[in-house]
DNA sequence: GAAGATTGATTCGTCAATCTTC
DNA sequence: GAAGATTGACGAATCAATCTTC
């Protein structure tokens, strides 16, 4: 007779050991996004996906629309909505691109950059608490390598409809 | 004289390190989670994220919304409209809760079963192949190791107003 | 009064169609 | 015709208010 299962139903994917990697990764992710986002929403009124994507733009030079879709893993109505909200809160511009006249160059605004420099303090304690802390320095650098792995595979890869 | 960077500009979060890591986790769980989705969609006509919740359903006895919304890390009405999407679906079912008339329990219809029976072949294939693959097997324990010790201590650790 | 859940209003991202420029 | 980007319609998640039951 087998022993009572915490959980009481058994799913086809419940002894998926792959599966429940995945499953882990994603809800890994959606806490600490969560949180991060109510902080940042709370003490700098930026919500994190805002954020993000300000940090791409003033990270690279000349940076289009197309580099926020390919960073990002964004749709490209998606990136530009968000450019639209970035510029409208007045921390970015776009300006005429000379080189193709089809996209415009984003830039920072000096306020964009003084956000980026506001909230990177709490940024970094809240990942201090939340990354650093729970897995030692050598597991940070673990995991990093690890993230680089999958990330450079993904990018090799053959898929769907997002860049 | 600085080497020219293929990031034009400096952003203040650039040489953040554990801002790198963490949004090369954020993008690495966006590229897995669209090019996953986009599979189901195609295949099995449904949603990564309502098929998420289903497993879930399955896998809990006695599974109330609540135990979506500590699990998935969703809102409450996020996951009660999960729920009336699967009960369209005639996925899974609502019925009343002897133990405590404010909440239903969760089950999955029998079609509900056999769709998490048919897309496993479609989950385990593609999770072989960008998560199994990039990574040896030793990293894949490793992986799974680290994103356990995250999710433990979040899971103790204060925080916003998400379960 | 607190806990579990549902509903309506709002917001955000995707998709498809369209426009401009290469 | 293809590539870059924008816009409107649609789908899904959040938030706040509300309802029921503990």
């Amino acid at each position: 007779m087998a022993l009572r299962q915490p959980r009481g139903a058994a799913s086809p994917l419940a002894n998926d050991d792959l599966y429940a990697v995945f499953a882990r990764l994603v809800r890994v992710h959606t806490r600490l996004w969560n949180q991060l986002d109510a902080r940042l929403r709370s003490q700098h009124a930026v919500t994190l996906a805002d954020l993000s994507s300000l940090e791409v733009v003033a990270a690279t030079g000349g940076c289009r629309v197309q580099d926020l879709v390919s960073t990002l893993h964004i749709t490209v109505g998606g990136a530009s909505k968000v450019v639209d909200r970035l510029v409208v809160a007045g921390y970015a511009e776009r300006a005429p691109n000379p080189q193709d006249r089809r996209s415009s160059v984003l830039t920072p605004t000096s306020a964009g950059l003084a956000l980026l420099g506001q909230v990177r303090g709490d940024v970094d304690a809240f990942l201090s608490q939340h990354l650093a802390t729970p897995l030692s320095p050598a597991g940070l650098t673990d995991l990093d390598r690890l993230l680089r792995l999958l990330h450079d595979h993904t990018i090799t890869a053959p898929a769907g409809h997002r860049e």
